[in-house]
Parts: C-alpha cells; sequence; structure tokens
DNA sequence: GTATAATGCAAGTACATGCTTGCGCATGTG
DNA sequence: CACATGCGCAAGCATGTACTTGCATTATAC
C-alpha cells in the first residue's frame, strides 16, 4: 500500500508526514523517533503514518529520498570558470554549496546511522559526492586556465564542505555570541579570502 | 581463561565496560546501544554492568567523562610560536588537533544526540572549545609577532578544526581508494601549505 | 580456614514502541 | 444514491530492553 496515494489533492498530510519525520529524524536519531511522535508533529493519527508509509524504515528511506531530491548540482561549471577566481569562487559557494549549511542535520543522521543503515546513508553520500567532486573539477579546471596555482585539490575540497557542514553545527551549541557572528556571508568571505589567497593567480594583466 | 582477570583488582572490568561502551555507543547511537550488547563486547554479564555503573544513563556519563579527560590541551603556545610560521603550526596540528581525528566518533555522538544529552554535549563542547580557542590564539599571536596577515581567526580555526572532525567521518564512507589516500600527514601537510600560503609572512630577512 | 568482595547465571518485572485490526465519519464523484 | 477514498479513534498484540532479585561461584585478604 505504498504508491496508491499520489492524489493530487492530498499530498499535503503525505508531505507533513515526511517534514515531522525528517525533525524527528534529525533531532533524536532512527531509534530514538518514536512513529508517535513523528505523527503528533505531524498532526496526524498514527495509524495514518503507517497507512502511507507501510513502516518506519520506509518512512526513513521515503524521507531521506524526498531531503536528497530537493539538492540541486551544478550541471555545468562554464559560467564559474569564466570569472574571475574569487568571483567565480564565490557564486560556486552561494549556488550550490550553500546547500550544505541548510542540510547539515540530515547529512548529521546519515553519518550517525552509517553504522545501522548503510543503504540510508548511500543516498546522502551521493548528495555530498557529487558537490564535492563538482568543487574539484572546479578547482582542476581553474589551475588549466591558468587562474590558480597547483594544490592538493582533493584535500582541498574537503576544507571547503567540511567547514560548510561542520558550522552549523558548531553554531547549535555554540554561545549565542559567538554563533550570530558567524553569518553565512562570513563563512563564505574567509573561505574565499583564504583559498584566493593561498592559490588565486591576478589576472591583472602585468 | 586465567589470565586476564587478576589484574590490579577491579580496573579491569570497569574500563573494559567503559570501552565496549564507547564502541556501541558511538556505533549505533544512545538509543541503539543495548546494556545487553555493551555487556557481551565487554566479556562481561549484564547485570555486572548495572552494579558498576548503576544506570545505563550513568555509564554514557561516566564513558563521555573518561574519554574527554585523556585528551590533552596545549598549556603554552610559547613553544609553536617561537618557530617559524609553517613549522610552528605544523607542530601545533600534530600535537594538538590531530586528536581530533581520533576522536571524531565520540564528537560526533555528542552533535547526534545534542538534543537528547545536552548535559553530555557539554562535556564534548569543552572539549572542542578549547582546543579551537588554542587554535585562535595560536594565530592571533603569531600576527601580533608579524609571521603572519591579518585574517578571520574566528573563522578560520573553525575551518582547520572542521576538516579535521570531518575527515576521517567522509573516509569511513568513502570507496577504499579514495579514503586510503588520506593520510594524516596528506592533511596536515595542505592545511598547513593553504594556510601559510594565504596568511604567512616568510621570516627570510630580504 | 574463613570472611569479603567481585562476578556469573536464571528468571522476572515494567514499560516503551512498532505495528495491526476493526470501526465509524466525512467528503467528493459516478 | 452508492461507492470509494482518506482519515480519526480505541484497543490491543508482540517484542525489545532497562533494570532487579536471589543464589551459586570464584578469588583474594587476613
Amino acid at each position: 500500500m505504498n504508491e496508491t496515494f499520489h492524489l493530487a489533492g492530498e499530498g499535503s498530510t503525505h508531505r507533513r508526514i515526511i517534514e515531522a519525520a525528517l525533525q524527528e529524524f534529525t533531532e533524536r536519531g532512527y531509534k530514538g523517533a518514536s512513529t508517535r511522535a513523528i505523527a503528533e508533529r505531524a498532526g496526524v493519527n498514527e495509524v495514518t503514518l503507517f497507512r502511507h508509509f507501510g513502516s518506519k524504515l520506509d518512512l526513513l528511506r521515503i524521507a531521506v529520498e524526498y531531503e536528497v531530491s530537493q539538492m540541486h548540482v551544478p550541471e555545468s561549471l562554464e559560467p564559474y570558470l569564466e570569472m574571475d577566481f574569487r568571483a567565480g569562487f564565490t557564486a560556486f559557494l552561494r549556488e550550490f554549496l550553500m546547500q550544505l549549511t541548510c542540510q547539515s542535520d540530515i547529512l548529521m543522521l546519515g553519518f550517525a546511522e552509517s553504522y545501522s543503515h548503510p543503504q540510508i546513508v548511500y543516498s546522502l553520500r551521493q548528495m555530498f559526492w557529487r558537490i564535492r567532486i563538482s568543487l574539484q573539477d572546479f578547482f582542476n579546471e581553474m589551475q588549466k586556465r591558468g587562474r590558480m596555482r597547483k594544490a592538493d585539490n582533493h584535500v582541498l575540497s574537503q576544507m571547503v564542505i567540511a567547514t560548510l557542514h561542520t558550522t552549523p553545527l558548531i553554531k547549535k551549541h555554540a554561545p549565542s555570541e559567538w554563533a550570530d557572528q558567524l553569518t553565512d556571508e562570513r563563512l563564505i568571505a574567509a573561505l574565499v579570502e583564504t583559498i584566493a589567497s593561498a592559490y588565486g593567480i591576478s589576472n591583472s594583466t602585468p
């Protein structure tokens, strides 16, 4: 009784459950989240949850897939490569990588449940991977075009991603006077400044 | 079955349980880890676990405290500040920050359980914080001494820590041909290279 | 030798929770 | 109208698991 619920009219319940589930799962972990709590949070009866998704595990799967589907990755790097290194990098960060700061919760869940639910992690890994590869490609291309010095692109891209992914988690536990200072723009600025200073080649022709 | 039993009175059992608990907790989360599994992993009877620690929650508390106590932070930055920027930074990374790569599992647990067990997270946060502040101080001091250009030290230190903390987690999910390339030394090298290139001031007197 | 402390073992209690069943109530559509 | 669909409600089943109790066993201390 899975696929029979796609009446255009009542996607509302379906979606509300998924979103409630994502919140509960990310807050309490898979085991910690009870179907009762999810249903209550979604404002539906517990039975409705099972009628829609069959089991708690399937709910997790579908919720994760839903979240992953929300993400978009660059189809072409060309627009960013045509710019100056600083500008291109900044645009790229803003456009794609900042998603990591929004979805850090579910990526976190993926890490936490990696042992118990390897299948779930696979989807999240894909998301993580593709965006990482894009970044690495961006560096590779910039180097080919002479706008960036040679670097350890593998680790470099990981640095950037790790920073964007971890910062929101840290902010949660930080005293608020610190957390408030850590705006997205400041993050981006620092990343761009660091990497551009280290490896950027200014194209101001001498 | 006569070798390890009469070692040091009772410390052996106590420690074995703590270590088993840390493994189970980090692998499955607090809820996911059962006292039975912990006891079995430690090679003791489940009752023994309760006789030692009273409750599962207290076991978690004590285990986390134990892990935190294992960490050491720099008392003085002086030795590192006397060196060249690259050398000092490298030494600092090796000496203190690499601990994050070993303890990423439990830090991870802290993030994952942050909602359910805020008291636990507090200990871990302390650990995270103190080492972060040290790094930031290191940057501050290096700048005072004219070996480093001005930078957003707050974000910069966070970048470094995030990278060291996230990389081992990523390695777990990476295809092995990637994971194997990501050695600790390569990580350190890339971090030093990046930050030194960006902000380091070579003291080779012109 | 005997007391004491640490552990194993078997059994059981209480409770949370995933999941099911059976019912009735709306709403809209042919 | 008749019928289907989506949902709420009440109750319950089955299972895992934190935690307890009582007793037997071993090892070390004195």
